[in-house]
DNA sequence: CTGAAAGCGCTAACAG
DNA sequence: CTGTTAGCGCTTTCAG
């Protein structure tokens, strides 16, 4: 329990943690009875209960749920693998999943894979290992092992976020393919045809991918593509990517009537770049972003895009992780928001 | 390790999850050979290693850490306290302390007080059960008990973001008070003289509650004062707070040449007020906020602002947190940020 | 190089 | 209502 390197004393000599054993031989009681009062389990006596506690507290005592964990087979802990938490959706299923998990005292033990597959396969091993209660990860692409851990580790599995695909056992999300559609209709409907794509790298952001694929398909449907489309290189979604797209993209094609972003911090950004360069929106150009953030409707023009119930996902997959129902598909829906730039 | 409700008969019928002693029973050699191993210690003979390492992955056993810990004495597990996930900042930090800890084989396991020092108080209790190897916190300010239990726990403590007061063991942030007092001068440098302050409230978000002291102690030192404020309820930052925020105090105080935003999200919202409302600045209005978000360096006009190395300071956390020196303050500094907004 | 045995701190029957 | 006794699954001496 303590760290490798030398730790510098503290004043109190007593340098080893006091246990549950010193409290029961201060307590004058044996330990189980000691473990019933923390534990609220079990009957005791009003005075000896008191008694108990007093000396918990006059002790300071902690007590050890490593020890305890192993001796009750029955983990407190609930993993948790998440892509980034630099991105704003994921905190905000995170928060929701937290809030749940907190509330029923479990505590998450979270690893971060950095949109990297096997980053992911081995955070996945290396969280197993602490016997969680239960697993929450992030989409539905996984590697071959990955897979097989998660089917094998004998603990409710819920991913998260997407719908599109086979899932290990609970799985709550919404269809991307689907808001890309329902994006692409959404332009069409309102007569734009000559569209490009601005993004970031659709082969990291799996579900950035299955977005673009749905609103593609979309445009064939109607006899339509693509005009040309503008992909920036790394996982992490930006402002930054989605300002210089544009340009790019504008360079190349400058008679496009719309543009779909593969998210708001792309869209806020090209929306930033058709405020400086006098680009009016949407008569000359109209946009539409993905995940409904807030700065996304408080720009002095509202984005159009479609919001997903981030947070309303992260209490669900945590609920259902918890409650130990049947697996199953929880599809959230979303909701396209009609901002004023398309 | 399992959860309390029932959880669906995996198709191998064998329920028990496979042991350490399962290995050795199948490799035909004794539990310790098996750990020493499975943890490259101690020397083992080429062959039983390698038959030990088959029937491992055989068995797809994965090594139960929570009695690894309990038998060794030394967790790798790292608890983490913050305050909110939703907020730019805080999952900054955390990817930086993140990257560090899991380099070194450390896995975080994390609790979000929501801005609430009873809650921060009960969690890290809650995480300190868990005996981790060492605690990250964030801000210096925190209930007497909580303080006690940390200064009590025998692990290392490091507090982050913050370097105005009392530090526990390591602290790693830089001066709130002193940034306040910068953005001050910088103002009052470019002959702003009837400034008023948008914030959100000050009472909960700690940090910024200190850079309006310094700042409002700059404006004394110069013999001025801050003309109005408008503080918005509730600590969770947002762009919506800014320019709600500045739309009103605008109405009271029309002639204003200044705003100091506690932070980025309220200036970029104010910023956005003044975009729609045609409000030049920083001609009619100058705006300076906190942080240095990316997304205010690209707005049409770069906002001014500051900026604090959020990713080092979790860095630097979390590699003094390993390396078990002395207790210190290692304060990182922070950069001014000239925009165009002021 | 390898195995046996003794715990780590706590929980969970089982007796009283 | 309360104490005693076995472990939980692993690491760690300590002998061989």
């Amino acid at each position: 329990m303590t760290l490798d390197k030398p730790v510098p004393d503290e004043q109190d000599s007593q340098s080893t943690v006091t246990t549950l054993a010193d409290v029961a031989r201060r307590a004058g009681v044996g330990e189980s009875t000691v473990s019933r009062v923390l534990r609220n389990k079990g009957s005791v006596s009003q005075s000896t209960r008191e008694k108990i506690l007093k000396v918990t507290a006059d002790l300071n005592y902690v007590p050890n749920r490593i020890a305890g964990t192993l001796a009750s087979m029955t983990s407190k802990l609930i993993g948790v693998v998440i892509p980034s938490v630099g991105n704003t959706v994921v905190p905000e299923v995170l928060a929701g999943a937290n809030q749940v998990l907190e509330d029923a005292g479990f505590q998450p033990v979270i690893g971060v894979s950095n949109y990297d597959p096997l980053r992911e396969e081995q955070l996945i091993e290396s969280i197993l290992s602490w016997r969680p209660a239960g697993l929450l990860v992030a989409g539905l692409e996984h590697t071959e092992r990955a897979r097989a851990m998660m089917k094998g580790c004998g603990v409710r599995v819920v991913e998260l976020l997407d719908t599109d695909g086979e899932g290990i056992d609970i799985v709550v999300g919404s269809s991307q393919r689907l808001a890309g559609r329902k994006s692409c209709e959404h332009l069409l409907a309102r007569n734009y045809r000559r569209i490009g794509y601005v993004g970031h790298d659709i082969t990291i952001d799996v579900r950035a991918g299955k977005r673009f694929q749905g609103f593609r398909a979309a445009m064939t449907d109607n006899g339509l593509r693509i005009i040309d489309s503008e992909l920036f290189p790394g996982g992490a979604s930006s402002v930054e990517a989605g300002r210089v797209g544009l340009a790019r993209l504008l360079e190349r094609q400058p008679n496009l009537d719309a543009i779909y972003f593969s998210n708001d911090d792309l869209a806020i950004g090209g929306y930033f770049h058709c405020l400086e360069h006098g680009i009016s929106v949407p008569g000359q150009l109209a946009l539409f972003g993905y995940n409904g953030l807030e700065i996304a409707r408080l720009t002095p023009q509202p984005l159009s895009t479609i919001r997903s119930p981030r947070v309303a996902m992260g209490e669900v997959g945590a609920k259902l992780l918890l409650a130990g129902g049947q697996a199953q598909v929880a599809d959230l829906g979303f909701e396209l928001i009609m901002g004023v730039t398309s």
